[in-house]
DNA sequence: TATTGTTATACTCTATAACTATA
DNA sequence: TATAGTTATAGAGTATAACAATA
C-alpha cells in the first residue's frame, strides 16, 4: 500500500510528503538513540562538542541550534551522567565551558554505531545517487529557508 | 554561511540533514497554517475529510496518521468554529461520523491557498526536476519505513 | 470515543549574576 | 566610583505533537 492512498491531495505537496517522512525517520532515530540513553539533541551536542572542543553554552546552542534555553536542561542531563564537564571561565565568569569527557566519547562513539547501523538500513531503499541528492537537496533547503529569515 | 560549518560531522548524515530542513520546512507550514487559525494536523483534516467524505473518527485518524485520543482535541478545535459537524452513527451509536461544513470547506481553499503561496516561495531554490526527486525519495523513504515495520 | 498523563521539542518570559561603557 | 545597559545562564510556563493506559 503507497503513502498516497491515505491522502491524495496532501501526498501533492512536496513540503507534506517531504515532512511526513522525515518525522518517521527522526522517530527512528530517537528509538535508537534511546538504547544508549540519548536524545537526538543530546547526541547532537555531544557530537558538536567532540569535533569543536570545549566551548560557551551559547556558541554550543547557536551551533546545535538549539534554544539557549533549552540546552541547560539536556546539558544537565550529560553532566549527571558524566558525559560532559562544565565549568566557569575565568576570563568571564557569567559563562560555562562544556568540555566532553571520555565518557563522553565513548557514548558517541557507541552511539554513531548505533546510528551508522539504522541509517544503512533505514536508506536502503535508496541508491547512492539518490541518498546524494537527497542530502544536497536538503541542504539546499535548509540554507534557503535560513536565507529567508525563518 | 552555508549549513555545514555548524556541525560538520553531522552534516555527512543524510538522515541528519534530511530532518533538520524538514524540521525549518515545517515551521515555515505551521506559521502560515497559523494566520488561517489552524494547526498543521487540523489543516490534514480538513484536507481529508473533504476529499473523502464524512466518515468516522478512527478511519480519519488511520488516514491522517494521527493518534485515535489525539484526533479528539483537533476536533473539538474545529466543530468549535463551525468548521465540521459530528453526528452519532444511526448504524453504531458508538460512532462519531464527521463532516466537514461549508464554512470548513472555504478555510480550507484559503489555507491551501496560503499554502500554495509559502511553498512555491521555499522551494523556489530547488529546480522541478529536484522538487520531483525530493518528493519520489520522501515517498519511497516513507512507504519503506513503514514497511520496515516502524 | 474520550480522557488523562508522559515525553520531546520549541518558544516566551523572567530572574540572577557578571560583564561593559560611560558620566 | 556609580550608574545604566548588555550578556550568559537558569528557570518557569506554554504549545504542538506523538504515544500509552484506561474509562
Amino acid at each position: 500500500m503507497s503513502s498516497p492512498e491515505y491522502a491524495p491531495r496532501l501526498s501533492r505537496r512536496p513540503g507534506f510528503v517531504f515532512v511526513r517522512a522525515a518525522l518517521r525517520i527522526r522517530q527512528i532515530y530517537a528509538e535508537a538513540l534511546a538504547t544508549v540513553g540519548l536524545l537526538p539533541n543530546q547526541h547532537a551536542i555531544l557530537s558538536t562538542l567532540d569535533e569543536l572542543g570545549p566551548c560557551h553554552q551559547k556558541e554550543l546552542a547557536q551551533r546545535v541550534v538549539v534554544d539557549q534555553g533549552d540546552i541547560v536542561a539536556y546539558l544537565d542531563g550529560l553532566q549527571h551522567n558524566g558525559y560532559i564537564s562544565r565549568e566557569r571561565d575565568p576570563k568571564d565568569r557569567r559563562r560555562q565551558i562544556v568540555t566532553i569527557t571520555d565518557a563522553g566519547r565513548e557514548l558517541l562513539a557507541e552511539s554513531d554505531q548505533v546510528l551508522d547501523h539504522i541509517e544503512a538500513d533505514t536508506f536502503s531503499v535508496l541508491s547512492d545517487r539518490e541518498r546524494a541528492q537527497l542530502t544536497r537537496i536538503s541542504t539546499r533547503l535548509y540554507d534557503g529557508s535560513d536565507a529567508a529569515g525563518h
